[in-house]
DNA sequence: CGTTTCATGTAAGTGGTTACATGATTTC
DNA sequence: GAAATCATGTAACCACTTACATGAAACG
């Protein structure tokens, strides 16, 4: 999904701003989708040009001046378009997960940091949208809300799981195989 | 991750040819990591200019020709050094959520068929990965398989909560929200 | 005082995706 | 007969990432 239609999915939850989209991507949205911060202000003025946003300058003193968009009507006809269109793929793209594939060939350290990082993500996480539901899910469309729960359920059970089985990787397989001596075999 | 240390491990784990590394992609592999057929081959190749791997030639009658690849040390060596270097994400690449965040302005239709879709390929997966654990996880090293489980644990749950909220979704908004009635295009 | 927050961008580089090409054999 | 499987690639494009640039104010 191409970084315009997120931002003006964005600007459709009530974003303004190029700062604030990219504050939603860096808290919620980010969980889930990918957009690099310069990429933002690109698409915006690209959906500009496209008439797809209307651009309005706010003067600011004490702090940089921003630049408020609004979604023009074409440029939410143009997302319901590419929501439609668009094929409702859905993967846990991981390298953490692969790194666990392969950890017998990492330090345990890397292994126990990623595990504890990761971990500490999740809780932040887990909080804050359990915060969010609260205090605004009840004025939230139900889309919102729906993979808000959707989100805790599964970041909860990623939770459960990873403290439940995290002793099977840190417990040495017990003599078989230590490090990776010889892996032609492997096959 | 860059598509030539992900053909490395794939390498690792067994796989010999372009043909079969691409297969594993579109099963287990595919699930949480992506990789455009089309560049495994050329990752291949250059890690062959590399000295990364090496590969032998198998001919074959009736049907077309194979590449066999085999690490070479130092293609081993720079796997653990890429594996090491590797920052350890993990998230929900999903359209899917993003789709469903805007359930409003999608038609019913559509959201049903993602559903559908998305719970068909669950249950698939899941079958799968339980079917690889009882044949083949008992031999296979402790990383492995704690993500093959870790994998069940979370797409059960995914699965469970999907089943459970569903009809959040499916139930319109009581009065407030209707779809979007002007939809024109592609709708 | 140093760092974070606010706020918006440019420039360069490339890795990856899409689309295309080939062709025999087995399966339905 | 049609379609899928096996098997490997080339060519071109461009969206995105990384790194860099700027600068005031609030916070600790």
């Amino acid at each position: 999904m191409d970084t315009k239609t997120l931002c003006l999915g964005a600007l459709l939850l009530g974003d303004k701003t190029g700062y604030d989209i990219k504050k939603r991507f860096e808290e919620s949205f980010g969980f889930f989708l990918d957009v690099a911060p310069s990429g933002i202000y690109r698409a915006l003025n690209d959906l500009e040009t496209a008439g797809d946003v209307e651009a309005s300058l706010v003067q600011q003193t004490g702090r940089p001046n921003k630049k408020m968009f609004k979604p023009t009507p074409a440029g939410v006809a143009a997302f319901d378009r590419a929501l439609a269109q668009t094929p409702a793929r859905h993967r846990v793209h991981s390298e953490l997960l692969f790194l666990l594939m392969f950890a017998e060939r990492v330090s345990p350290a890397k292994i126990e940091d990623a595990l504890n990082h990761h971990t500490g993500e999740l809780t932040a996480l887990i909080d804050q949208t359990d915060a969010w539901l609260k205090e605004e899910g009840g004025s939230a469309p139900p889309g919102l809300r729906f993979v808000a729960r959707f989100g805790l359920d599964i970041m909860r059970a990623e939770l459960e799981s990873l403290e439940r089985r995290r002793s099977d990787l840190e417990r040495a397989p017990p003599e078989a195989q230590h490090a990776n001596p010889d892996l032609e075999p492997v096959a």
